[in-house]
DNA sequence: CCTAATGGTTACTGTAAGGGGAAGGTCAAG
DNA sequence: CTTGACCTTCCCCTTACAGTAACCATTAGG
């Protein structure tokens, strides 16, 4: 099967995909006639793997990780486990953080009166040198 | 006040002071015996209002657009209103993404045992191909 | 047989927002 | 005069690909 049936199959880009032939992430043997590359299903089992992985946030190298605890077949749960909960703990900081940033813009917006004139409390506060950073 | 000085007052990085320059954010004028760049007090003052709107997770270009505001004099506070609600709805998007991320990998983790054996849920639900994506 | 369409290849560039570091010029102090 | 701190430009590195150019392979149609 060559690449673009692969793309479709495990609904990535044909990009991504030659992509990840090129790091070493999932390769696929090539056909030395033609130089088309030839994937299989256990290609395309890993494509979809790790294209789940991505969208669970996980980054190129947690996915190497993950795709090494997933073809070893000896692989204990905890590892992967740990790496899950690791990522729980990354998203849970990140949305603290944005919360407090929309709490902040919140309340700069609320004070804004959003009309012609050209006094804006948001302006402000963003020109005003405080304190603490 | 030479690029030192103006990273110091302005609590960001020499590189970053300079990356500014490049791009035409803050200009400093030079001195064109030694090459510097001289930053005085308003330079300094944009570099503090990009500093903080940095912070608020407004891009460069938004950055752009506000420090476009913010020396307009006659500008229009509806104009600043709208750019900061855009962006607390962008982190309000980006937020609700991340909880059903966080949500779902909380599941799989609960399902997992997190022991020595090989059987583990999260694993099985990245490599399953389900239906919908 | 020629051509056009489709799909494959490598290779280069660009993204956002700088960080790291090399090679070299400038400045003030001792 | 020399040292050390500070400045300069220049280039590569980062993430995870997307876009484009130039070129090769395969196949269907006239």
């Amino acid at each position: 099967m060559n690449i673009g049936k692969a793309a479709e199959l495990s609904n990535l880009s044909v990009k991504t995909v030659r992509y990840y032939a090129n790091i070493g992430l999932v390769t696929a043997k090539k056909d030395y006639s033609s130089g088309y590359r030839v994937y299989n299903d256990e290609n395309i089992e890993k494509l979809i793997f790790i294209g789940k992985a991505r969208k669970f946030n996980f980054s190129i190298q947690e996915c190497r990780e993950l795709l090494g605890l997933y073809e070893n077949k000896d692989r204990s749960s905890s590892e992967v486990k740990k790496l899950t909960l690791k990522k729980i703990t990354e998203i849970q900081n990140r949305m603290s953080e944005l919360n407090s940033l929309q709490e902040e813009l919140g309340r700069l917006a609320m004070g804004c009166n959003g009309d012609h004139r050209p006094n804006c409390p948001i302006i402000g506060f963003l020109a005003k040198k405080d304190i603490k950073n």
